[in-house]
DNA sequence: TGAGCCAAGTTGGCCAGCCAACTTGGCTGC
DNA sequence: GCAGCCAAGTTGGCTGGCCAACTTGGCTCA
């Protein structure tokens, strides 16, 4: 399966989401040199028909990815070329295998309910006494497991969850039908040592070494929809971030917990 | 050393950014609720005597740290409270370690001046030929070794280094003096195993999983600054970042070359 | 030749206004 | 009581304009 992703700039109507992907095109297709300028704001919405003001909004997105630097005074200056965007991919396992060309699996472990202990109402912002639903799925990159992952769910959701048929690859994609929507995520990255159902998994021994990403989901409201750990095997995976001062997402931190 | 940080977005001239931090240390102290509402963008405008347009530039900001979400058709909810920004928390150690309130250190093991291999010409865009400087640095906290850092410079950046004492704590402090800046930087994340130098300089043992983030720093026009590769031992920090739908800056990506 | 000034070009920032798309709560009518 | 409509409120998006801050390259002048 090739699955030709959609533009997902492009299929949005705003304007500045147009430019912003024609202009990403652009850069990444080497029309203005490596470390090449960018033609002046002005000449950009003269070229697109629209106000300055909509030509800096798309430009203010490809800074935030790292494609252009911006300073007063002086041109933009293409950075570097476009690594994988969309955040979907990001947040779903199998988005991110497919853009890449891999065939994603998953094998459902177990799924049971249960009441919420005291973390994870704090992290799904759930009433004492309410159940969670509790996932432990393996993830396969074309049949090679690369991945145990942990999933909480609140009862909105994890009533849908537990509906799913258990070979089913994606988990987002039908949610989204059922009209959950995730859009908003934290994500904690760390290294864990693997237990014994992770090392079964996995087919590594007991404690060596997991990559880990703990992640908490959001919907459009801030209701938390989704938390989830992932351990993957290392050498499978790598997170990648982009940060400048104009615009940073990402902060380091210490670990004082689980 | 107390090291009381002053707000940089506080101290930065902009409208805007007085208007974000002003409105973050607002959420922090809860005095719009826990999953509360903000007032209307037109409210606020009036509040701080300046156009919604400025307000929409300040809530920007809050949104991409995560701070609050944004839907049309309803007021912004308050999605969690601050937790630590600044970017250059995240380009010096010496500046995350004082904003923990631990005392940083950092003792230079080795600096060497040498000809560029073709990764480094490539990572740092030099000719063929050009030397580069290569640092490799242990780095504490409280005393206590962490991490690991391995840093190449070129010519320009690294005159400078090869000047500093052995025992300086920050680099990129006295950079700034000499007109170096730091503004933009891509991160990767993953695991790797300690050499036999990790080993001796960590206390670990060789092949005992240390976690791995590359660093290739730029400054404002696009020129590579640093490529540095740090090694942290597992249990003193992990990595966290917030992306959404409406601007993402993380991207989960293959391994595929060192 | 070289240092310094200067003007043109460019981005950052802010304002005022307008309309569209969407959510929410209340009201109407069955 | 309940479903559905509707209007008010709110954010998303876009325009046009203005000035300030900054960079750059060329020109002037010693």
């Amino acid at each position: 399966m090739t699955h030709v992703a959609p533009d997902p700039d492009r299929a949005a109507g705003s304007l500045y989401r147009k430019v912003a992907a024609d202009l990403r095109e652009a850069i990444t297709s080497g029309s203005f040199g490596d470390a090449g300028r960018l033609p002046a704001e002005g000449a950009l919405a003269e070229q697109y028909g629209v106000s300055r003001g909509t030509v800096r909004q798309a430009l203010a997105m490809l800074r935030a990815d790292g494609l252009v630097t911006s300073r007063r005074g002086t041109r933009r200056v293409v950075l570097g070329s476009a690594r994988v965007q969309s955040f979907s991919e990001l947040l779903s396992f199998t988005h991110w295998a497919r853009s890449m060309g891999e065939e994603p699996g998953g094998r459902l472990e177990s799924l049971i309910r249960r009441p919420a202990d005291a973390a994870e109402r704090e992290q799904l912002r759930l009433e004492p006494g309410t159940d969670v639903y509790v996932t432990l799925r393996l993830r396969t990159l074309s049949g090679t497991p690369v991945m145990v992952e942990r999933t909480v769910y609140p009862p909105r959701v994890g009533e849908l969850v537990a509906e799913l048929p258990p070979d089913v690859v994606s988990h987002t994609e039908p949610l989204r039908e059922h009209g959950i929507l995730f859009t908003d995520a934290d994500h904690t990255i760390d290294v864990v040592a693997a237990n014994a159902d992770d090392a079964r998994l996995l087919g590594c021994r007991r404690g060596s070494p997991l990559l880990r990403e703990k992640r908490r989901t959001t919907d459009p409201t801030g209701t938390p929809v989704e938390w989830s750990q992932d351990r993957y095997l290392p050498g499978t995976v790598a997170f990648s971030i982009h940060n400048s001062l104009a615009s940073s997402a990402l902060s380091r931190h210490a670990r004082d917990s689980d």
